[in-house]
RNA sequence: GAGAUCAUAGUUCAAUUGGUUAGAGCACCGCCCUGUCACGGCGGAAGUUGCGGGUUCGAGUCCCGUUGAUCUCGCCA
């Protein structure tokens, strides 16, 4: 056995104890004829004391940074104790010691803040790894994995594994895709997520089932995305919404209370969303705090009057389809500068807005805006009163087209909670947004597609409305999605089950009778074969993760995971392969 | 496909309007040190300023190109 304890469990209970541990050598602190150290491993930290006699082995076999240690010796109380670490109140006073492996320096500090920078903690990602940071992060995800797998183990939910070699799909992102050498010219795709195959388990009969799985789609990049990731896919049978948002809110809840110990006793809010897009601008708001959009033009149609009463005429207003403005609370004596920033801001090409409007309402009662000679302080307090705006409250308002205002807007008002210290992320705000538009319109490719998935089922009162081209827009959908602070972590539907409908579904989306039967023949075929009600939903496991570790990026979350542009930078993948894997793949 | 920011010692950063021999912290190496735990003291080594071109008497600094990184928009059913 190479230990007897590990480098976390000393305490003063083991004084007197002879103790063999082993790990790795995080610090050396020499004091001439003694020497003190740290051990390190996955449980903590040991201090060593190298009395006089032991210090001497050292200058003849010296250990640095980073070296494979193993040492035998007494427990004893330290004199000087430690009280930033749980083992600090005692050491273990070397006895003997072996090297078990020496250690190059390594190219950054191994410690709660390390020095090094991004791509070179990837590179040497092993190293990293052993940081206790990442070893928080990696135990939280795996405890939030365990707390899922328990829930839905209580309920009856049954693991089952899905293929990962499968046919590549025209809809949704872009595959990666395998080449096959015994089907030489032909390509397997990698999952962008188990649907089809959650589906055809429920018409087998597996009617709870869930897997934390791998999915892969090859997209751009962004600090929250990976080519890989990793769903918790669960799928119900002989359900509805309602049941579907019942389990799985219990399953949040759940899993709050086992991992952060968060009780969250309410039901979670639900919106609609369309009144998302109305008060928050987007269908993942943030509601640990207010702030929400005021309508004040919508489309051409003005809802607060005096702004289409502006002195002389305000072309900005005037012009502008869509008027949404915020009030900004407590803000109202911002400074020129801070304002300035707030334009200069929106005016960056991300945002693309041309300014910002605000208007001040001082505690004395009086307003100052920026549009001072269009609006008559009457006028301003009638806006003022619109949005709801009190004393000592700051207005900033956008005006422009309908899409691009409103998501200036959505953002602007996200800017503003932090700029404010609204969003705290120890504060969970979790809420469910339903009855997503079946379709959207695709401007690029001029014709409507699956806002979710082609296999979501439309609201059975609105089926009829897919004989109308024209009103393809106002069809809802029996989906859904739960947001967490202004992230989405999960999203669903309740699924078409009926080879009519899935057939009319993909009509709908301008796919051929011929193209959906060999796309999606043995999905409609398995329909005809007493498929049952079914609706599921899937959540972004990483993501979850790294909400409940209070971190932006995932990749804190992820063991080995890849950079910004799709690289393992430790592999060095991806990588060309030599000219006779092509010729045997049909590639060359 | 696009925008922003960045690239200088092992590492994290600095270097005034373009001006002497490119500096500092940490890490590393050597010597000293019996209670440290961010140990301390003294000394030392360490650089093709990402790469290629240009402007200039002179470029880490300005310009063009290129490669890579981070963040974002588009994209991600």
């Amino acid at each position: 056995m190479y230990r007897t304890k590990n480098c976390g469990e000393l305490r003063m209970q083991h004084v007197g104890e002879q103790v063999t541990l082993a790990g790795w050598v995080q610090t050396v602190r020499k004091f001439g004829s003694i020497t003190f150290s740290d051990l390190r491993d996955r449980y903590g930290i040991t201090q060593l004391y190298f009395n006089e006699l032991l210090n001497s082995q050292l200058d003849s076999t010296p250990i640095g940074r980073e070296y494979v240690l193993q040492v035998t010796g007494k427990v004893v109380e330290r004199s000087n104790k430690n009280n930033k670490i749980p083992t600090g109140e005692v050491e273990v006073e070397v006895a003997s010691f072996k090297i078990l492996n020496a250690a190059e320096v390594p190219p950054f500090t191994i410690e709660e803040n390390t020095d090094g920078g991004d791509e070179l903690r990837m590179k040497y990602r092993y190293l990293d790894l052993r940081r206790p940071t990442l070893r928080r992060n990696l135990e939280l995800r795996y405890k939030v994995n365990r707390s899922v797998r328990n829930y839905l183990d209580t309920l009856g939910f049954w693991d089952i594994e899905t293929p990962f070699l499968i046919k590549s799909t025209p809809e949704g992102a872009r595959d990666f895709v395998v080449p096959s050498r015994m089907n030489q010219g032909q390509f397997y795709a990698l999952p962008q997520s188990p649907q089809t195959f959650k589906q055809l388990l429920m018409v087998s009969g597996y009617d709870r089932y869930y897997q934390v799985v791998k999915c892969f789609r090859d997209e751009d990049l962004r600090a929250d995305r990976q080519p890989e990731f990793t769903q918790v896919d669960c799928e119900m049978s002989f359900v509805e919404q309602e049941d579907i948002l019942n389990t799985f809110e219990g399953l949040f809840k759940h899993v709050f209370k086992d991992v952060k110990g968060v009780d969250i006793t309410y039901a979670f809010p639900r919106i609609t969303f369309d009144d998302a897009m109305w008060h928050y601008g987007n269908d993942k708001p943030d509601i640990r705090f207010e702030m929400k959009i005021q309508n004040l033009k919508v489309d051409g149609a003005v809802n607060c009057l005096t702004i289409a009463q502006a002195i002389g005429g305000f072309k900005v207003f005037d012009e502008a389809e869509t008027i949404l403005a915020i009030c900004v609370p407590g803000a109202s004596e911002y400074t020129r500068k801070q304002t300035d920033e707030i334009t200069e801001w929106a005016k960056r090409p991300q945002i693309g807005m041309t300014g910002v409007i605000n208007i001040k309402c001082n505690n004395d009662g009086t307003f100052k805006s920026t549009v001072d000679k269009f609006f008559s302080a009457e006028q301003q307090a009638e806006i003022a009163a619109f949005c709801g705006a009190g004393k000592g409250d700051l207005i900033l308002l956008l005006a422009g087209k309908e899409t691009r205002t409103r998501k200036a807007m959505s953002e602007l008002r996200l800017e503003m909670g932090n700029r404010l210290g609204l969003r705290n992320h120890d504060d969970y705000k979790p809420l469910w947004v339903i009855d997503f538009p079946l379709f959207e319109y695709d401007e690029d490719g001029n014709r409507w597609v699956a806002r979710h998935h082609p296999f979501t089922s439309p609201k059975p009162e609105h089926i009829e409305l897919m004989n109308d081209l024209s009103r393809y827009g106002e069809i809802k959908a029996n989906a859904y999605d739960i947001v967490l602070n202004g992230t989405e972590i999960g999203g669903g539907s309740i699924r078409i089950f009926q080879r009519h409908l899935q057939e009319k579904m993909f009509a709908a989306l301008g796919m051929s009778k011929e193209e959906a039967q060999e796309k999606f023949g043995f999905l409609m075929g398995a329909f005809e074969y007493g498929a049952p009600p079914h609706g599921g939903i899937a959540f972004g496991f990483d993501r979850l993760c790294a909400l409940l570790g209070g971190q932006e990026s995932i990749r804190d979350f992820i063991a080995f995971p890849k950079n910004n542009s799709g690289r393992d930078v430790m592999l060095d993948a991806p990588s060309a392969i030599d000219e006779a894997q092509m010729k045997e793949l049909g590639l060359k």
